[in-house]
DNA sequence: CCTACCGATCGGTAGG
DNA sequence: CCTACCGATCGGTAGG
């Protein structure tokens, strides 16, 4: 029975580190001792640390899993047919989908992915960089604007900022569901952004209305 | 010298406070000791500990001298003449020029607040939930949409979401001034968020670009 | 304002 | 001989 002691290995394995994450959103990573982690996941910390051979794997389990699900997700995204801001709304859409039960790691990614050594940050680094590249080149598709250089990466960051924001206000239940605040979020960059990017070369400028400054793009 | 002494003693606090938020940006609140604490400072544990009577009125102190100073700031911001859009795009431009010495104690308080005692958080949270609220009121009187009640805590939100996730990637002497990314959030808003509330009512919808959404809003 | 410490708890490992 | 685990406790360091 190697096959089924394995998956419940893999099974637990994954419940730990779920748990985990949740306690290092809460406490934060050294405000977490192994025993308390131990307690929460009903093992002995010899059982734990035959899983993980220190704390500092823990973390860096929870992090790498997560990012690898976030791009593989987006990676697939990207991918799809149809025009540019379609795609752009599905990127957004489903970041924000992944984003559904996984507070608890968006948390730790945050505030605890610098406490790891640097050799540890730099695989972790480079995914949320490829993550980024994905939102910008659907961007830079989907926006006349964002294929200026200058505002690409703001433009871009400010998505994020959305986004990465939501786990501290939006809740289940709430004023819009998930899915309608990603429309929320893609369309108010699709329909505003141009003008955004105009506004912001001349940010002293006391342009009267959003109006007026929409006639001073289309010059 | 009751007087100068006084000062100097504030002087050395304040140092002292912005030093800590330091710290406890990099290594976590728990993963900064008292010790570090007072070997960065350049004093000794005892004369901290003559400052604050343990560590948790340190953070406290980070938190609510940071949020005292953005709230002052958007108080009078708000008070400002004008017309509503003039007074959101002062709102947005001030916060974000108060951010600019203040990654720590901002960065401490998206992590750390947390961390305090319930009855301590009480009065941060209250602070916070003020600075939302001129927010929201700035909103309301400045964009149509955000006088409908699903539309106006997503709105804020996602503006808070940009602004406060700046400290991740804006750099002094890249694409854009502060005062230019300022302008950039505000416009954005201003000119999108009209077209994005419409859009959040039918999330399933496939509008084929922002023009047609906009049309669907004025029917 | 310092050195010398405390009770407790930390991350990690022993033998079986 | 291996793996999967346990109760107990290690040497060091935390806040105070």
């Amino acid at each position: 029975m190697a096959r089924s002691r394995a998956k419940d290995y893999d099974d637990k394995r994954l419940s730990m580190l779920h748990r985990s994450a949740e306690l290092f959103a809460a406490s934060g990573y050294v405000g977490t001792s192994m025993n308390t982690i131990a307690d929460a996941c009903g093992v002995s910390k010899a059982l734990l640390y035959h899983y993980y051979p220190d704390k500092e794997a823990i973390l860096f389990d929870i992090l790498s899993s997560h990012l690898a699900k976030l791009l593989a997700a987006l990676r697939k995204a990207s991918a799809q047919a149809g025009d540019p801001a379609a795609r752009f709304r599905t990127i957004v859409a489903t970041l924000l989908e992944l984003y559904r039960h996984a507070d608890a790691e968006h948390q730790v990614q945050i505030s605890s992915l610098k406490l790891l050594p640097k050799d540890k940050q730099q695989p972790l680094l480079a995914s949320e960089r490829i993550l980024v590249g994905i939102m910008s080149d659907a961007l830079a598709a989907a926006v006349p604007a964002a294929k200026q250089k200058r505002v690409l990466k703001p433009l871009t960051m400010s998505i994020f900022g959305m986004l990465n924001w939501h786990y501290m206000w939006f809740r289940e239940g709430g004023p819009m569901t998930r899915a309608e605040y990603a429309g929320f979020v893609a369309q108010l960059v699709l329909a505003g952004a141009d003008d955004a990017a105009a506004a912001a070369t001349r940010p002293r400028g006391k342009a009267k209305s959003a109006g007026r400054s929409r006639q001073a793009e289309l010059l």
